[in-house]
DNA sequence: CGACCGACCGACCGATCGGTCGGGTGATGG
DNA sequence: CCATCACCCGACCGATCGGTCGGTCGGTCG
């Protein structure tokens, strides 16, 4: 069809994250993703030791694709409003674009307890790119707060707001549909959901809105 | 210990309730919920007639307190304000009260796609109260933007970041006591998560905050 | 040519899955 | 005194789980 050739192993994992993302770690056998794959389930473990650590190579290239994109934003030199407000946009965008990013996401939070146990040092490659991406969220905020742009509001339960906000919305599936009565991937919706953040934050942050 | 004499039914549904918040619904066997309830695995389904529905029976349990603690707060008299005070309050504590509440929620979420084609009848019992619930938190927030006390705001998507601020902020786990460096749930890291969201909405989505 | 190699596969392993079955036990009540 | 009932159990079922093993195939290199 449209890419006769991509490589075994990146099949694999594109075919994994899918079935990851919606039925999650426990709910997913190596025979299923073999045959997604078009491959028989032996040819999995010539290309990955063992299903966690297949688990967490996914995991570990999705954070990594959303912190490639978040980086520059937290980086740049601009103000932290226009920070701020492209930093929902490049978030938003990035979470519609790839909408198994969310759910696998959202779902690494509570199974990080159930294969916490697991030293795979792809599992610690994924906790690190994720606590570099937050950290640049946290000195976003931080800066806007310390500068007296933002008011001095909890940095911490900020980010968890933010995440919710985004991740979740991106994740709320049906309920998601549901409520908005378009599907949350539709490219009004997104933009809408755009719009919404960039007010939510500017009245509910910034300390002189414009 | 406290209570020597719980209905064996009512065991059950404890136990299963805190396995299936930990690990989900494919992550959690019939076996370990026996033994953690201490029965024999035949004995569950005396009592239960298969696993989805034992797992419906819990999430309706859930979805059922959640919803009789929300409901006063929607149907009282009071002006709009007040009653998102309210909502967040009653909701964040409900949510740290039990902590199974939040994860078994958002996993609800996701997992739907993967046993939606259960018609159960708990099922669409569950099905059933949380859109009652969801009902009233719109109707809450559209008598506002109509009273025009809030700004004319999507309301679809408020209830979404409403519950991205409250159900993942508590299902957070590790992550959010991370970020936070103390435990979610900690009376002061609760009355805190109460506190930043008042002013988040007070400032984001009243017209005339105080 | 033969040696080597990465990719792939079918058959198989022990363990565990959800669920069934037949039977045991103790209280209730005619 | 016996029948009934809710409750509970161990043994068992077919299916599936993650993972291993031995081996085939096509190419590449000396």
């Amino acid at each position: 069809m449209a890419l006769p050739t991509l490589s075994s192993r990146d099949k694999i994992l594109d075919v994994a994250e899918a079935l990851f993302a919606r039925r999650g770690f426990e709910g997913v056998g190596m025979r299923e993703i073999a045959t997604a794959a078009g491959l028989g389930k032996s040819s999995l473990f010539h290309h990955f030791r063992s299903k966690p650590q297949l688990y967490y190579e996914v995991l570990g290239r999705v954070i990594e694709r959303l912190h490639d994109r978040l980086s520059p934003v937290v980086a740049s030199h601009s103000g932290s409003i226009e920070k701020l407000d492209r930093l929902i946009d490049v978030l938003v965008d990035a979470l519609a674009e790839q909408p198994t990013t969310a759910r696998l996401l959202l779902r690494a939070l509570f199974e990080e307890d159930a294969t916490a146990h697991d030293q795979l040092p792809e599992a610690i490659k994924c906790e690190q790119v994720l606590a570099d991406t937050l950290e640049g969220i946290q000195r976003l905020l931080r800066e806007g707060v310390d500068a007296g742009v933002f008011r001095s509001v909890s940095v911490a339960h900020t980010v968890q707001t933010l995440i919710g906000a985004t991740v979740y919305h991106f994740a709320s599936g049906d309920l998601g549909d549901g409520l908005l009565g378009r599907p949350l991937l539709s490219a009004e919706a997104v933009s809408r959901r755009k719009e919404e953040l960039h007010n939510l934050f500017h009245h509910g942050l910034v300390v002189r809105p414009a």
